[in-house]
DNA sequence: CTCACCAATCTTGTATACAAGATTTCCTTG
DNA sequence: CAAGGAAATCTTGTATACAAGATTGGTGAG
């Protein structure tokens, strides 16, 4: 790994989880003291970052780590909804004993993880995986992908919303019943359990309440 | 609009419409020499481009333009094929009378434009118009946007599956049934008739066996 | 004190020299 | 003649000086 992707991944990971908090500046000459390296990479890097909108980059000014967008976590959420609504549909009763036990096994790492120390960050990583591998499993690893290339306002929006460790639980329960259909197509309303999964409490005003600073005007 | 803007413009269209083949190295030098413009710019193109594949770099190597991607155009199209078909139903029956002006408007000028001189090129900006105009009237223009992003190998490919007059006839008729529904609900068939409409015939061998040079191995 | 204006100092944008790796060419050697 | 190797010449990658716009601070006039 080169030492631009090495930056590349440390900024996006500092951004995702946060510790960036969006109207920070970016600035290519403090970047360069802190990595040891010349403008001209750095830009490179922040080009990337802008073009998946981590950044925005107002010319001659500075570069400010985004404020989260919620008319784009809206707009991935519906297109994941209906994607995996179809891809866990398609996938129904066609799953391989590899496939359900790489499954399990991810289930059983995100229930261990609630309640540990830095938990959240642990939980998130599995609660990636267990969809990632939904995707996988039906060969669509190329969308699963593609909407990660989009979903800096999706992650942020979801890391303030599972603050609460009652979520977690809730979280992990709806995983077990989409396995559950995944297994014996059960369950009838996987349509709108799908829907409710992703989708949360998007509408809720927790968010423009508690986390006003952090959200795009 | 930058110069930046322009040359990007510019190379993206004459790599979607082929005028660029896959394959074509695009050296900075000779980039900077056509376009009077320095080295550090024109790396903020290539690199913009090679994050779209358009292009491909390799380091100390080159810049090729992308052979296309069979892989990805059949991904894209299930992509669309679920989230049109999802927008689609939903819109159904209530669409407004300036939506369907606005539909009416741009079928007809996308007949039009069979038979004439660079009908091609029209048609298939027409065509676009037609799909975009139904995420816009679906509140889902973000998505269409998002998906115009990564379809550089898509829209070869469907230049390509396109030289015959008798497609573009079939691709307008499928176009009414669409909008037919959309005001009627009539046909039952509306899944499937999306399905065909964008799968086309993408399972057949005629790219590899008239282009093969284009695809990717 | 307040407001206006100018200069100093930030920021990113551009040009260019140089570094380093990959390729090609051509000369040497067997 | 053939094959190997070194050097010249490509390529992109990096560092840095300079350009140009934006902001900020201070200073002077009213």
């Amino acid at each position: 790994m080169s030492i631009k992707e090495q930056i590349m991944t440390s900024l996006k990971h500092e951004i995702r989880n946060l510790t960036l908090k969006p109207g920070t500046i970016l600035s290519e000459t403090v970047l360069s003291e802190r990595f040891q390296l010349s403008r001209t990479p750095l830009r490179d890097v922040l080009k990337q970052l802008a073009l998946e909108s981590y950044i925005d980059v107002y010319p001659k000014k500075g570069n400010l780590v985004s404020y989260i967008d919620l008319e784009s976590v809206e707009q991935i959420i519906y297109l994941r909804s209906v994607l995996e609504k179809e891809i866990i549909k398609s996938l129904a009763g066609k799953l391989a004993l590899k496939g359900t036990l790489e499954l399990k096994e991810i289930l059983e790492k995100q229930q261990g993880a609630i309640g540990r120390e830095d938990a959240l960050e642990h939980f998130l990583t599995w609660d990636d995986a267990f969809h990632q591998t939904i995707f996988k499993l039906a060969g669509r690893e190329f969308l699963w992908n593609l909407i990660q290339q989009s979903n800096v306002h999706y992650e942020r929006y979801r890391r303030l919303h599972m603050l609460k460790q009652e979520k977690l639980e809730e979280i992990v329960q709806e995983h077990r019943y989409i396995l559950d259909y995944l297994l014996n197509q059960e369950s009838g309303r996987i349509e709108e359990l799908i829907h409710h999964h992703l989708r949360e409490d998007i509408n809720s005003l927790y968010l423009q309440e508690n986390f006003a600073e952090y959200i795009k005007g």
